[in-house]
DNA sequence: GTGAAAGCGCTAACAG
DNA sequence: CTGTTAGCGCTTTCAC
């Protein structure tokens, strides 16, 4: 038996405690909470019971240290403010739990300037067993994961260059598809309103969205295409300027539904109508777009989809941790509603 | 020197392996990375570039076993799909970082139904020093970490019955001053959007309604109170059925900005004006909220003090294990925009 | 300034 | 079925 605790600490209940409690050993302890080895249905109860009583929670800590499983899996987001991350977070916590691990989410959002960002640096330290980064946008952040060891699966990145695996919703045949959508319904000059690069999601889809009036036999107008930054804001500037144009867009497919939201605004602000006079295509699907006035036509990720495959396979690799395979991507779905319309100004 | 490692796992860097490299005592660079004790300038030196060069992350597992602090805040929240959510969480997110510790958040959604929830487990498995609940929605939750001495703070709780320190938002006062705009505009029927009750918000949002109008000497009218379960398409329905009524109310008053967005669309899809024919309230007033066509008037919590309160109101906690004070409370501000005006059928 | 020893809570690996 | 021993990676305590 273990000399008495300091006084001191709020006394967490250990194995020790519960086997006193109990009269076995530590090691029965161990065997009668984890249900591996054989104990007696008696002294498995008896067990029990004492931990019931004491409020017994294993520490986590020392079992890492021995190098077994921790059954806890690690996400890193930048932030949570954009509601498809947190379905891409809500996505992945049901899938973590659907295969019985646990999962801890981290914010990068905030971490100081300096060379490591403290929020994977405990991710890092043996906590858990493999690591997901959901629409990573440093490459620091990649490479610091990379040169750990530690099993990793991205999400939703699109840019080349890292050696881990990726699984994320296609962008650029979708935007294609969206694209082309407009181009259905007459629209000739169609704006784009571009994110930030950082995951290579908005050059996709800007790529799609080029590929599909090439095929159109169009040749795009540069002062379409604007920086809106994933912000709802700026994209509500940027719609300001670009029907100020002496030409302006009929059509603006932006490169997420907030910044979509933001150019409903600004069409609306100027007096204007969504789709009667400018037609809006968003990207994400997010709730809200579903709630618009009118509904907003954008492009639907398999979130869940995304988030299984992700899960399954971070547990391949922590399993067998072989180099990565291609990326995989799932096919990402356009979702028509009222916010696109025929062309005031066909052809 | 310890025995080399086993070949099988991907060998984590330890500080044996940068002793080794550096050619010091481990004790010599556990020092030289914590700044604890004296070290050689250059002895330093050469630990650090070791640690750099073999991305070395400390263990955090074996840091928390010497009982020492983890410096990391573990907090619990039951989704994230919520704006208002997202917000705290960021919020927190910050605070923690300010006060140089990091926060590992856990979902409670997906947990099984179980006795004990996983994420818990771990989040109280001396993983981290403390623990903030985020609108905790399950009592058995609370007792969980009641009973298990870890400090903790709820966040935007509202109920009573428990042990542990609460932090949050006003709801009654800022409730009533809400319906009061509505009073003073001239409104005489105004209904009531209630959401769950489990973190008791909700109820005291009510409460603060029924006060407004028992000031203004008005007796509520109960088939003006309905169910929104803070669920937009159920605030959706529950209005357009308020606004079926044989007299129907000239303004609603919804528990959250998401039931306020059902309100609006209901009213609209009726063909009625916001707010020239309903004038609609909100609370929590998140991003979108300003966005809105008109601006939804609504009530603002200072999710940044609470964030700040909480986290502060926590790391004494841990440094000094004493009771649980009485909740400390933030005054929320009514924010006044578009969606509400005069009644059309003055009192 | 630096090192050696011991132990945090838990569980493999071996007895018995 | 149960107990003993040892050690995970780190840091506290004490020596030098």
């Amino acid at each position: 038996m273990k000399k008495a605790r300091a006084a001191a600490a709020p006394a967490q209940t250990t194995v020790y405690d519960l086997a006193e409690k109990a009269g076995v050993s530590a090691m029965t302890v161990s065997r009668a909470l984890s249900g591996n080895g054989y104990v007696a249905k008696a002294t498995r109860a008896r067990v029990l019971a004492a931990a019931e009583e004491m409020g017994y929670f294993p520490n986590i800590a020392a079992k890492g240290l021995k190098r077994t499983r921790t059954h806890v899996l690690g996400m890193l987001v930048n932030e949570l403010h954009s509601p498809y991350l947190a379905q891409i977070v809500s996505a992945v916590s049901l899938a973590t739990r659907r295969h019985r691990m646990d999962l801890f989410i981290g914010l990068t959002a905030h971490d100081p300037d300096d060379d490591s960002p403290p929020a994977i640096k405990h991710m890092l330290s043996g906590l858990c067993d493999g690591l997901l980064l959901a629409l990573p946008r440093s490459r620091q952040l990649i490479e610091t994961v990379e040169r750990s060891g530690l099993p990793a699966v991205l999400l939703d990145y699109s840019r080349s260059g890292t050696t881990l695996d990726i699984v994320r919703g296609d962008n650029h045949d979708s935007a294609k598809a969206a694209v082309d959508h407009l181009l259905s319904l007459g629209h000739r000059r169609i704006a784009f309103i571009a994110g930030t690069s950082h995951t290579g999601q908005s050059p996709e889809r800007q790529r799609g969205y080029l590929d599909s009036l090439k095929a159109a036999g169009l040749a795009g107008d540069p002062a379409l295409i604007v920086q809106g930054g994933f912000d709802q804001a700026q994209a509500f500037e940027r719609t300001r300027q670009l029907l100020a144009l002496s030409v302006p867009p009929t059509a603006v497919f932006a490169a997420s539904d907030e910044m979509a939201f933001g150019a409903m605004d600004a069409v609306r602000t100027l007096g204007l109508r969504v789709p009667d006079d400018v037609s809006i295509v968003g990207y994400d699907d997010i709730p809200p777009s579903m709630h618009t006035q009118p509904g907003l036509t954008t492009v639907r990720q398999s979130t869940t989809e995304i988030a299984e495959a992700a899960v399954r396979l971070l547990l391949q690799r922590i399993d067998d941790p072989v180099p990565a395979a291609a990326p995989i991507e799932f096919a990402s779905q356009l979702v028509i509603r009222g916010s696109t319309g025929p062309s005031p100004s066909p052809g």
